[in-house]
DNA sequence: TCTCTCGCATACCCTCGGTATGACACGACC
DNA sequence: GGTCGTGTCATACCGAGGGTATGCGAGAGA
């Protein structure tokens, strides 16, 4: 068979469908349970198909991870983006991405499966390689952008970037964990802001 | 029985024994092959005994990991203590225990057991309570002596620390998973060294 | 010496990730 | 529109591994 014409078959549709019902369920459970706490018999019985299903779309349970993994963070990188790559003044810009990041720290999803599990299930070399071309690419192109612009003094950018990325996965983790969500956001937004500040050239 | 006297009686050293052999080999395994890649079986042939003596001294696999977690976070917090309790200016000790601190997130032991896994193998609620005497209750008392030694500004302390952390942490597993660590190393120091030093009041 | 209990070994179960195999439906082609 | 090929799944099964039930031998108290 060759899907000669750019026409979508319904085959291919009612593939996708089913591949994307995967994820879903995939996200939806990694998110509440964890990766070690999530079995597959629960991921299948929630997408309403069987292992035969995702094991013909996935090489296995890593592998759905992964796809949790991607789809999660491609969505959340859109909106990002627009923060990062608005005009206006480079310090501000920054600024507002960092606000912006740290608020997607806060959504469920976000927190459990990018943040917290996927350097541990996915391994942390396969993680880094695979966050190169999202938030953590992003956030070292605006620190780049920073240094290009004079705000900050030069340094190693990668370095800078691996620890602004921890402290704010760290800050994130402690307001989702908070008894007062809100108040504790504000705070470490502030506390962030002026370690920021802090590397601004006077 | 009732263990009436202080002598410590022939079983009781065996079992102490076992329960160590256990540990040891917990500790050895996980730092290896991270929790999920580690058997029981294993763990228990490498100690010369079984399952049912496993079970005896340990509920299951998580708090053999706690056992493993407890004595790595204990062996290490004693010299990082020494360092950061010495007398001198407060500024130095700081910076001589970050330096200390750096170097023992490069032990494998620790690196992974310690900051990779333990996160989420314990939960984040249950891994933050356990830390709370050890490797970042050691931090917060650090930054707070700081404070009241007027080096840097006054801020809620145990943001500062959290934030600190992630920052640390992340730093260590760039270290650690460097083509050239001691390269790495100093670049990290140096940058943490210049985080803190844009802190620090003028 | 007798007994009791702790410390551990043995054998077993069950969940769960992964695999092998087969059926069915959609689409291509005549 | 009939046939056939192939992609898309369902069903049945396996093995590994965490956890449990039970029994036994040795050391401690009397």
């Amino acid at each position: 068979m060759r899907y000669v014409s750019v026409v979508r078959t319904r085959r291919a549709e009612y593939s996708e469908s089913t591949r994307q019902a995967l994820v879903d369920s995939a996200v939806d459970l990694f998110t509440k349970r964890g990766y070690a706490g999530t079995s597959l018999d629960e991921v299948v019985k929630r997408a309403r198909v069987t292992k035969g299903a995702l094991y013909h779309h996935f090489s296995g349970k890593q592998a759905l991870f992964e796809a949790a993994f991607t789809q999660v963070e491609t969505r959340s990188i859109e909106s990002l983006t627009k923060v990062v790559t608005a005009d206006g003044p480079a310090w501000e810009t920054a600024v507002a991405g960092l606000r912006a990041y740290v608020r997607k720290c806060l959504e469920p999803e976000y927190q459990r499966i990018i943040v917290h599990e996927a350097p541990v299930v996915m391994g942390w070399e396969r993680w880094r390689e695979a966050e190169e071309q999202f938030s953590f690419g992003l956030l070292r192109t605006a620190v780049q952008l920073l240094v290009d612009a004079g705000e900050i003094e030069e340094a190693p950018v990668e370095i800078m970037a691996r620890l602004l990325f921890g402290a704010l996965s760290a800050g994130a983790s402690t307001i989702a964990s908070s008894s007062d969500p809100k108040r504790t956001g504000r705070e470490v937004e502030r506390a962030i802001l002026r370690v920021l500040d802090g590397l601004r050239k006077k």
